[in-house]
This record gives C-alpha cells, sequence and structure tokens, in this order.
DNA sequence: TATGAATGAGCTTTCATTCAT
DNA sequence: CATGAATGAAAGCTCATTCAT
C-alpha cells in the first residue's frame, strides 16, 4: 500500500518524452521545489548504486545520500525501492535503444556497416557499465522486473532491422551468405562483446589478465569484427 | 573471531579430495558418515538456494530448511553466509574443471575437435544452470569472493591448454590460420554460448521467444560451430 | 505553533450554529459557500473513516481521500489530525444532544413515556453507529479528547432532566417506586442498549447469531422497555 | 513471511493446557533461557500496553521493555504484532471463561444465584479491566481478530447454561417468569455492567461523577441486581 | 554432533506535518 | 482558497549470528 496515493507523482500517467533522459533544460532558474530535476537525481543516483551493489546491498539511503535528497522522494517519486529499480532498469534500457537508434550504416558497404554494428555494440557496453550490470542483475531475477515493464514494447531493439536490411544488401551483392535470421546474428554480435564485459572480474581472476586495458579493447574489437564476417563471408569465395 | 572452539570443521586444513562432489565410499562407521553427509546436503542446498535467490536474497535459513538441518550447522561447518556461498562457489568451478576434464579431443581431427569443445561449453551451461548464475552474481561482486579463494590454483582452466595444442594441429595441417591466441579464443568461444544462456531470460522477453526450447538450442549450437570455425579457417582456402 | 498566518478557520472563534449539522442556507456568494462545504465534506469524511479504522489507522490521507480534498485543507481547516478527530467528536455528541432534544414524552403516560425513551436510544445507536464507535473509542482514551472540549457544556444530555419529570409524575401517580436517581437510569437505559451495539461483533462471533437482525433488533428493544418497566413499577401492586 | 519459520515458537501446535495462564511450578531456578517464562512476560506486559494504549498505539518496543525482554524476542514467540494482539485477545476471553467456571450456584435459591451471577460480572470487569479493554478494541475492528482465533470454541461462555439451570428452577418453583432466554439473559446482564465500565471515561466527563468510587460501585452492583431481579420476577405475585 | 533461545543492528516504509507557490 | 514538494521521526520487521545446553 503506497502512502501518497491518489496524486502522488509516481502514479502518475507517464508522458512520452522521447527515450532521452537528459533533463529539459531548466527555463528558470530554480534550485528548489523543481520536481523534474529531483525525480532526476534520484533516478541518477539509483543506477548508479544498483549498478555498483545491486538491488538488494543497495540501500535506499545510500540513493537518497548520493541523490542529495531525503530519503522519503524516493517513496514520493518512485513509490518503493522496487519501483526505484524498475524505472532505473527502463532507463538503461532506453539508454540502449538511443544508442542504437543513433548509428546510421545506409551509406556504408555491408562489411563496414557489420563491422560499425559490432564496434557498436562494444562501445555500448564499455560506455554504460550500468548496463551490462543491470542485465546481469536482471537476469538473475529471471527478468521479473522487466516483464512487468509497461515500457517493454519502447525496448524493441532496432538494430535488428538495420542488420536485416544489411544482410540482405550483402547478400544481393553475393558477399555475405544466406539464410542467416537477424535476430540471430544479433545475439551472436552481442553475445561476443557482452560476455567479454559482464565476465571481465572472473575472467580477469582466473586468467590474470586485464581484460579492460586499451590494448585488450582494440583487439577483442578487432576479433569481433573478424569472427563475424568470417561467418557471414563463409564459403563465398 | 572463532565461532567454535577446538578445531570446528570450516577451519580444518581443506583435504583435496579430487573436483569430485560426490561423498567417498563409506569406509568407516555411520556417525562419521553423518558429518559429511551433512556438509554435502548444506552445500547442495547453498547452491541450489543461491543460483535461485542470489546471495543477499538467500537467507540463512532458506538454506538450512532446504537442507533440513539446524541453521548452526551451516555456522559449524562454513562459518559464515560468506563461507558458505564461496564454497558454493568453488564447487561450480570444481565442477566446470571436471566436465572440461572429461573431454578427449586427441583422436579427433582439428575441426571436430574444435566443434566437440564448443559443443561442450554449451551442454556445461545447459546441464549446470548454476554455474552460469554463480558467475552472474560473481561478477556483480566483482570477483570479489572468487579472488579470495584458496583453491583458485585448482580453476584453471584445461580446455585452453587442449585449444592450444589443437590449434597447433590445424596450423600444422593447414586448416586454421595463423596468430590465435588460445585464452582469446577460449574467451569467444565460451562468450557466444554463455551470453545466451546467462541473458536468456531478458532475451526472451525482449524478443518474446523461447531460447532454450530445443530446437532453438540445436540451432545455437550448430551456429555456434559455424561461427567459430568459420573464423578459424577463413582464407584457409 | 501556529500553523498558518492570519487567522485560519481552524483558529476562529467557534459560532453557535445550533446543534444542527446541515449547512445554513447560502446566504451570500458563492465564494463563502464554498468554504464552509469544503469544511463540511472534511468532517463529514472525518466521521466515516474514524469510526471505521480508529484514530491512529485513520490517515490524513484517507479523510482527504474521501472528501476529495487536498490533504492541507485538513490544517487549513482543523489544525490538525487531533483537532479534525475532536471536531468529529464534538459532531456526534451534538447529533446525540439533536436527536434526544427531538423527543416530546409530555403528553404520554409515564410508562409510555419511559418506553419512547428507551426506544429513543436504540434508535440513535442504531441510525448513528458512528456515535457508539466514536464513544468506544474514546474511552480507549480515557476520554482524554472529550475533556478537553470548549463545547462540553453542550453535551449535557436533556434526557436526564425528561427523566426527571417523568419519574416524579410516575411516582405522583404511584405507578414507579420511589428514590430512583435520573442520572443512574440513564445509564440503565443507555446501558441496555449501547452494550448490544457496541459489542455486536464480539458477541456475534462468540454466540454465532446476528444481532442486527430486524426481529433480534425488535426483540431487544422490547425486552429493554420490558426490564425498565419492570424495575421502575417492582412492587407498586 | 515470518523469519523464523519451522520450528519457531509461534509456529508450533498449540498444547492443550487448560485454560489458567498461570506459568508452570518452576522446576529448576532457571532465570535464562526459560521460553515458557519470557513468552509469559511477553504476554503480561502485552496485555498490559494494548489495553492502556490499544493495538496501533502500543510499539513494539513498549511491550518489550516493559516484559524486559529483547524486541526480537517477540517475533520469536509471537510472529507478529498482531499474533501478539491474538494471543493477548485470547488471553482476556481465557481469564473470563476461567472467572465464569468457578462460580457455584447448585446450592442458592433461584434469586441468590442471579444476584451471585450479577454480581460475577461486575466483579470481572473490575478486577480485570484489560478484559474491557480489549473487547471494546476487538469491537472497533469488527471483531476482525477474535473471528480468526484458533481457539474460538473454547470461549463460550459457561454462564449461559448455568443460567439455562437457574432460570428453570426459578420457573419451577414458581418465581421467574417463563419465555426467558438464557442467552439474552446474559446479554442483559452483561450489558449493565459493561457499559458501566467501557463507558465510565465519557460518562465521568459529561456527568462530572466518578463513576469507580466503591459507594458508587455498590450502588451499581444493587441496582443492577434489582433491575435483573425485577424483571424475572415481574408479575410473578 | 546437534539444537532452541537470545541478540543487536539495520532496512524499508509510513505518517503527520510544513514549506513555498 | 488551494496545491505539489519536501521533511524528520519512528515503527515493524528481518537477518546473520552467538549463547548455553
Amino acid at each position: 500500500m503506497p502512502s501518497d496515493r491518489k496524486t502522488a507523482p509516481h502514479r502518475m500517467r507517464l508522458q512520452r518524452r522521447g527515450p532521452s533522459l537528459r533533463k529539459p533544460p531548466a527555463r528558470r532558474a530554480v534550485r528548489k521545489r523543481d520536481a523534474d530535476a529531483t525525480r532526476a537525481k534520484i533516478l541518477e543516483a539509483a543506477l548508479a548504486e544498483f549498478a555498483a551493489q545491486g538491488l538488494p546491498d543497495t540501500r535506499i539511503e545510500d540513493v537518497a545520500d548520493r541523490a542529495r535528497v531525503n530519503r522519503r522522494m524516493i517513496y514520493y517519486y518512485f513509490g518503493s525501492k522496487e519501483g526505484l529499480y524498475l524505472a532505473a532498469l527502463e532507463a538503461v534500457y532506453l539508454e540502449l535503444i538511443e544508442v542504437e537508434s543513433e548509428i546510421d550504416v545506409e551509406q556504408m558497404d555491408p562489411v563496414e556497416a557489420i563491422a560499425a554494428m559490432v564496434d557498436l555494440k562494444i562501445d555500448h557496453y564499455q560506455t554504460y557499465p550500468r548496463f551490462v550490470a543491470f542485465l546481469n542483475m536482471e537476469n538473475l531475477y529471471g527478468a521479473r522486473h522487466l516483464r512487468k515493464s509497461k515500457r517493454l514494447a519502447e525496448f524493441k531493439t532496432p538494430l535488428t532491422q538495420i542488420i536485416g536490411r544489411v544482410l540482405e544488401r550483402g547478400q544481393r551483392q553475393g558477399i555475405f551468405r544466406k539464410g542467416i535470421d537477424p535476430v540471430d546474428l544479433y545475439i551472436s554480435i552481442c553475445a561476443l562483446g557482452f560476455m567479454y564485459f559482464s565476465n571481465r572480474h572472473t575472467l580477469g581472476v582466473i586468467f590474470g589478465r586485464d581484460l579492460m586495458s586499451p590494448e585488450a579493447l582494440d583487439q577483442r574489437k578487432e576479433t569481433n569484427v573478424d569472427i563475424i564476417i568470417s561467418y557471414l563471408t563463409r564459403g563465398m569465395g
């Protein structure tokens, strides 16, 4: 039973504001009593804390302190710890979609285009480590929260469509082989990059290597592109 | 902070019992058996609970209940919750090593051998979902616990060595290209399989597919082999 | 601790408006009406919520929601939760006084008159269950709030006076015996009815009867009259 | 979700120990680690606190402090605040049953017997003010908790049976009139006493009298007996 | 070896209330 | 007259862990 019923912000209808998380330009020089700003501060703090500590180990107080707001505000805006977590989870997905939406491969040749996308994924994982952390976490929970999201429809990755078109072009040009499912390929591309980041700590300990050094990362990018292109072009002369 | 007088089991020197978790054949009377059996029951329960709930959400009581032992016994045998977690983490690594040790590719031709290893990884993730869960978890913690393990040395995967030899054979036979690092290749192979399992819940929700159906799994195995072989044989005529 | 500048409504001198809670006919413009209406809506909501949930379990928000006003309005009009509760408590007492004032037994013979009053009490409890609830509640608090009421003087029940006069008439006519204290008799009459209502839930559970069925209620009325009249006429031939 | 599952005391099967709340004779001179004693101390404290403050205003800490036990113990033995309240509610009912069971009217003549029972009720309310408080409270909650009690069957008042037999005897002797329902009579007797106690605070404030003075109480006892006997003997010559 | 009793710290959440507009 | 934003205090409950037998 949430405490701020009726008109509490966390109960309000989500207005579409586009996928961007950037706070809208401040019209006035308001410091306090700026609902949007407060909400954004909390969300940003939650992203950092949840990614660093995980859902159960993150204390509401940690988030409040980091956001420099009163604990109560978290409940005011997000209803509960789970509500906050869900909002954060949605945020990282929106970031993903935003990143994937920004790529434009229409002018590239197919091989270049695929390479660009393989790179993009790695860049995304590198730029948004919290995405990796959140996915890890959420999978530990069997995607329990994601499933409940009302914004699920917005999380359809645009890249599969793009991949589909590039594949077609490559096939028409006789560069890529046929019979490749875009979603499968998308997963393969992600896999090669994601696991490298998500398991970097255990792999690092086991192999005694620093997987995150610039050289290692460049190497990995190159390898991933190599792997995927090898796969797509196999037997095409 | 010593929790038990004299030498509590969790303080005793770990005797090497080989990687097997199966309890050794009863040598003495029934009394002695009970201790080992209790420890094993607790560990098995811990593996299940930690994999299902994660470290913080698993309550000592959950484990005790599942193992049908008194809470206190967990402290007797494992010292603390973290001690129990570490033991469980070590157990899944030992299972990994055991599985990887059982493969014998010396009689296969290089391509066959690589394919067998790609399959093996998938089989492992499928047979031991708790391995995937534990790795996910442990990476969320930055491998904090793994790093502390005194058995770290036992966790060196035997597959990298095997891969190294097969690569060499393949290169000598002019089938595989040169300049491929066994550890890098190992990571690539793992990645293609691991992420498919570790992210199965979120991927399932996002794409609305059941990634775990027998057909999907077969397809994935085939694809992974295809990808890796394409990569290794690229440009080799 | 003044909560509102100037003269907030809840600080204004209570103007006598008679015991009626009905809002007086609109004399001026619409604006003024709104204030009274808002206040009345809040009070009515408070009566319902407090009676249903009790003082501590009623949240200011419950009242605000039910009254469809902003939380802040409650503070504006009643100063605090306790202030609101006190106003509600006073309201049920005013209702009691109003009900008791409406009876006219001067034309009845003494027995008839007493019977009418016994009936009246039952009717009151039945019509205003919130009176029963509030009295129960207030007694749990040792009448702490009632004691503080500035309108205490208005709550002197008119029925004791009436009873006194009827008793006298009955005694003069040789129907009723002497030496009966009107207040004592009033309490006896109330008791027979009040406890039946106030304890209806526990009695219902314990005896497995529905005490509120029309038949049960009729029966109880009859019994109460019978009991009181028996008492008053005992030994009068 | 209670924390001490499986074998936590508050989950154990209630063993019938007779209605007495007196702690069993201490076999050894145990001070600490005496489960029964701890449980009893908590219960006694709960009876006092709940009766004095009401359910919502009683803080778990109040009870723990009064019982001089750790807060945690309350959850250990009673599972939750509601569990504790229910236990306390059951306790006052068991006290009621015990009190009512101790009366022996078989040797008295009917009038004497009824008088003794009327007195007994008053004595009960006077000796156990917490009974009055708990009934008041529980009726505010619509008997919600009582209804859930698994010991409900034990709360059938023995007095109704006794009343039934006395009524019969009186009727056979031509002293009491016929057609009187024992349960109805029981309620009437209770009502005359109960409301006097339960509403003593508001009545005291309204009438400016101390209803609890020894004289007032004697007077009330006498009146109640008088009223009930008048009722039963009305018209019997 | 095994177990019931006991503990202290800490976490999420709720609520009445006030600030600022 | 009305409202959204903000706050501090506290309450119930849970958990890992230890004591004592």
